[in-house]
DNA sequence: AGGATAGCCTGCGGGC
DNA sequence: TGCCCGCAGGCTATCC
């Protein structure tokens, strides 16, 4: 399962192949997991120059989960790996042969890309302009969950009765969380991943936004989690799931208190989390706002600020 | 309009 | 051994 930590180890492993490279033929071998659009946000029948056949790499880019490989001409291929998407270097005379491989590119120094995606969750988008992709695709997405701040997940959690979890998930509130470092993330922070959004106070939302990145971070140097599927570009998996300490192991000790793991259906996804170390209890709740006629002032006065 | 739900899709593991 | 079922889940469309 692709998230930010995945989708950023592929991003790095990808680098020394495409950066500088001239794409050398674009073969679409699924037209439909490919949408193009022209400048006018319009969507086109996809052609090899929309693949970026004869551009220069210059830069790989993420937002959240989505990656973006950016051509000197400015156009711009969207990649989202969805569930069990790929994006694999080879060299052009590799005999390895892949199942699902939905779109393929070589370049003039001998490289073959492949994007393989057995489920089909994943996709490719192609845009004239960087700024035509963000336009479309990225302004939807919160900020990239590497840069989670308390005060941005506070402002979108303390008018939601959602649970914690579900918030964490919405890629509109924050860009890059899915089910593993949501449940990873909760843990670190000992929040109940039931526990309503607008529940939690401002200094709970500070210490979830250091807990995201923390786990995020450690996930990304351990080159992401490799369940089953995930490989980075150089079809390296990663050891990041050694360091789950909640997910996936519903009915085993708590890393902390020992106590097993509960696990439940929340917010539609399958989550682990520890009853005794993550309670409503161990949290500062949100300040009471209470009505003006309700507050009294032992000097009589009003309190500014 | 926020929030819940269904559906997309394939491979694998458990149970019989 | 083999078949069937359930499950995995990111995201969009749809409904309430």
């Amino acid at each position: 399962m692709p998230e930010l930590p995945e989708v950023e180890s592929v991003r790095r492993s990808l680098l020394p192949h495409l950066i500088g490279a001239r794409i050398a033929s674009a073969t679409l071998l699924r037209p439909d997991i490919c949408e193009s659009f022209n400048a006018r946000g319009q969507p086109i029948t996809t052609r090899p120059a929309n693949l970026l056949l004869g551009a220069r790499i210059t830069q790989l880019a993420r937002r959240g989960k989505q990656l973006a490989v950016i051509a000197d001409d400015g156009r711009t291929l969207c990649v989202h790996l969805g569930m069990t998407g790929q994006v694999l270097a080879q060299p052009r005379e590799a005999v390895v042969t892949h199942t699902h491989v939905h779109a393929r590119w070589t370049t003039h120094s001998g490289t073959t890309i492949l994007f393989r995606d057995p489920r089909r969750f994943g996709g490719l988008w192609t845009f004239p302009s960087e700024e035509a992709l963000r336009r479309a695709r990225w302004s939807t997405l919160g900020p990239d969950a590497l840069d989670a701040s308390g005060p941005a997940l506070s402002a979108a959690g303390r008018k939601s009765l959602r649970p914690i979890k579900a918030l964490l998930l919405d890629q509109s509130v924050l860009a890059g969380v899915g089910n593993i470092y949501a449940d990873e993330a909760l843990f670190a922070a000992r929040i109940p991943p039931r526990l309503r959004a607008d529940r939690l106070a401002a200094a709970s939302y500070e210490a979830l936004a250091a807990s995201i990145r923390a786990v995020l971070t450690r996930a990304i140097q351990a080159g992401g989690s490799t369940l089953r599927d995930y490989r980075d570009a150089n079809g390296q998996s990663g050891l990041a799931a050694r360091n789950h300490a909640v997910y996936g192991r519903a009915g085993q000790p708590c890393l902390i208190c020992t106590l097993p793991l509960a696990t439940a259906v929340i917010a539609q996804r399958t989550t682990v989390w520890c009853k005794q170390c993550q309670r409503a209890a161990n949290i500062a709740p949100p300040p009471r706002i209470q009505a003006a006629k309700d507050l009294t002032y032992p000097h009589g006065g009003v309190e500014m600020g």
